[in-house]
DNA sequence: TATATTGTACTAGTTTTATAGTACAATATT
DNA sequence: AATATTGTACTATAAAACTAGTACAATATA
């Protein structure tokens, strides 16, 4: 469960800082795997924004297979899907590091600096 | 030296595209410390565009750091700067590690896994 | 010091993005 | 089956982003 804050002033738009903060949410643990996030229509009173607005974060989160939606029932913190081929996983995982890496270097860090960093947030679970 | 190219199909902004090859050719080796790149005019020339658009690209990278640039006489990649204000480069790496970690979780990987596989990066070098 | 070369600033036009209003469609519940 | 609840689709509008044209400013060089 989170608690949703959108700042007008931050010049990022209203569902870029939703889309983070679920993300955030996941990541810290405070939102957990097929746990259901707030309606569009809640969510979007609660900022007192368009629930059009809230749509548009969790549909970019839907095709980044992070949330999942039913019509009628509601959004979801999606269940990953663990059961792709193995060889595929892997060329994933790869496709994942070296984007992460090219960009981390790209500001200066090494590998070393990410997984100390990486390393952090394993402690905290 | 890169030889740059633009895809106007792809529906990335021209300034962006001509930053993602700069920042890959960094990171890839093409493009050594030190070394100037093309000028605003050349580049403009040689990619059909407006120089403004190659002076953009040119602008963000150098608020990133990764550009240095002097009027009247060219622009070149930047000695990565390791002497940001310790706070902003931990923040910044913190801000990677949780875009990645987001990702990789959506994939059904965790932290470990990334770690993992960055460790062979590391044995690579 | 004149001129060429380099990046910068300002302006304008077009396209894209962000947000909202409102009507629709699918599912759950009574 | 009726109704409530949930997400979706379509439209409109204002703001921001993207690109270009052109004039300016700083530096290098002949």
């Amino acid at each position: 469960m989170i608690n949703f804050v959108l700042d007008p002033k931050a010049g990022i738009p209203f569902y870029r800082q939703i889309i983070d903060q679920i993300k955030y949410g996941i990541v810290s643990g405070r939102l957990k795997i097929g746990e259901q996030l707030p309606t569009v229509r809640g969510l979007a009173v609660e900022l007192k924004i368009n629930l059009n607005t809230v749509s548009k974060a969790y549909k970019e989160l839907e095709i980044q297979n992070v949330l999942e939606t039913q019509q009628g029932t509601g959004t979801f913190v999606n269940k990953v899907d663990v059961n792709l081929p193995k060889k595929e996983r892997m060329k994933k995982l790869q496709d994942i590091c070296n984007e992460f890496s090219t960009i981390a270097f790209s500001y200066g860090f090494s590998i070393q600096d990410i997984i100390v960093e990486l390393k952090k947030h394993t402690d905290e679970n």
